[in-house]
DNA sequence: TTACCGATTGACTGGTCAGTCAGATGAACC
DNA sequence: GGTTCATCTGACTGACCAGTCAATCGGTAA
């Protein structure tokens, strides 16, 4: 770790950007030394294997995730606040470094089924955290109470992650208005559904 | 094609059950072919490559899938009940065969990103498909007009796949009560949404 | 019986790439 | 100057695997 730069670093973005890029699979450990202007086996200095990177970058993030959902549901805020906190934040994560979030929903999330057991616990965390604070919401009679929770949650965690693929797929540049209507849209869809 | 047995639907349902155990980047052509019971040449005789055998997979189930949201589209029903065909016709996919709706929505969806861009155009359009319901619904004033019907239609994709995503990571057995009162909870929930 | 041809076999090849390692660099300290 | 140690370098290796191909099998028809 010097005062110029801290190549772990280096390392790690350059690797978001191949990941987003190429895919995790496709890509080769000399691709993300290219792009971040290192030496092959520097990326070895720093990281036991290609998916160790991997593992780094999503509990960066995820943590980051878990922590403002445990700080909604704690925080006293009307129901539907606390969930707009949390699509506010994924969206904002989006806006701030697209690359991270589809590596997060492309490689990791979807992947967890195949390989790393781990991480499927630590998602899970996340539903049950959005659960709770549905739970909370039914005991206080503001949401119905004929709905499961952790479905809700599901409902709502999948949503999120629906508009981050469909901007994800299209590639081309999200406006700011584009995401600001979508933050409200996507906690209005959930509370109150299509039903005119 | 002998009278016997269709070899290349022998390998189409091996390689299914090989990518959704294994995942299609880490499995081996001849694991496909030791799963089919076959030489690893045969693979060659009917497919071009590995990849051709997802690409088959993914557009024999996904056309149906067009094919179901069409009809529903096209049908005399309730708007309601037109979104219960379909969650009905994914919900029963993934009890029929858990595997091809897991590969679909594990390695298709990651696949659409990295190459595939065909794939992209024909997911797009099961989401136009159900937009379409959407709006012919908000025309006739049953569901509410201040919602994007495309919106609308990714927050129906989006809790379907992940159900979906659920029962995969779950690894357990799903109960015949669980299939029946997710499809019912699906149309209900994004209908009326969590306001109590 | 022979000739033909698609189906089937599996050994082999050529290229790829994750991870290793022996050594270079340079900063800090004596 | 010399010693030490973390940082850094990139050529190399060993394993792996998609795709090829020459050979064999077996059914059909002349």
């Amino acid at each position: 770790m010097s005062a110029t730069v801290d190549k772990r670093r280096l390392i790690l973005d350059a690797a978001v950007r191949v990941f987003a890029r190429q895919g995790f699979h496709t890509c080769r450990v000399s691709d993300i030394a290219d792009e971040a202007g290192v030496a092959y086996g520097l990326v070895y200095h720093y990281f036991p294997s290609k998916e160790t990177i991997l593992d780094t970058l999503f509990l960066e993030r995820w943590n980051l995730m878990l922590a403002t959902i445990e700080d909604a549901r704690a925080a006293d805020l009307a129901p539907r606040e606390k969930l707009q906190r949390i699509a506010s934040f994924i969206v904002e994560s989006y806006r701030h470094d697209p690359d991270v979030m589809k590596v997060i929903v492309v490689e990791v999330t979807r992947a967890a089924n195949t390989f790393g057991r781990t991480h499927v616990e630590r998602i899970m965390q996340a539903y049950e955290g959005i659960a709770r604070i549905v739970e909370q919401a039914q005991a206080t009679g503001v949401f119905r109470r004929d709905v499961d929770a952790l479905f809700a949650a599901q409902a709502f965690y999948g949503l999120v992650e629906q508009v981050l693929t469909q901007w994800i797929f299209s590639a081309g540049e999200v406006s700011a208005e584009e995401f600001e209507r979508i933050k409200l849209a996507i906690v209005e869809m959930i509370c109150v559904g299509l039903d005119g």
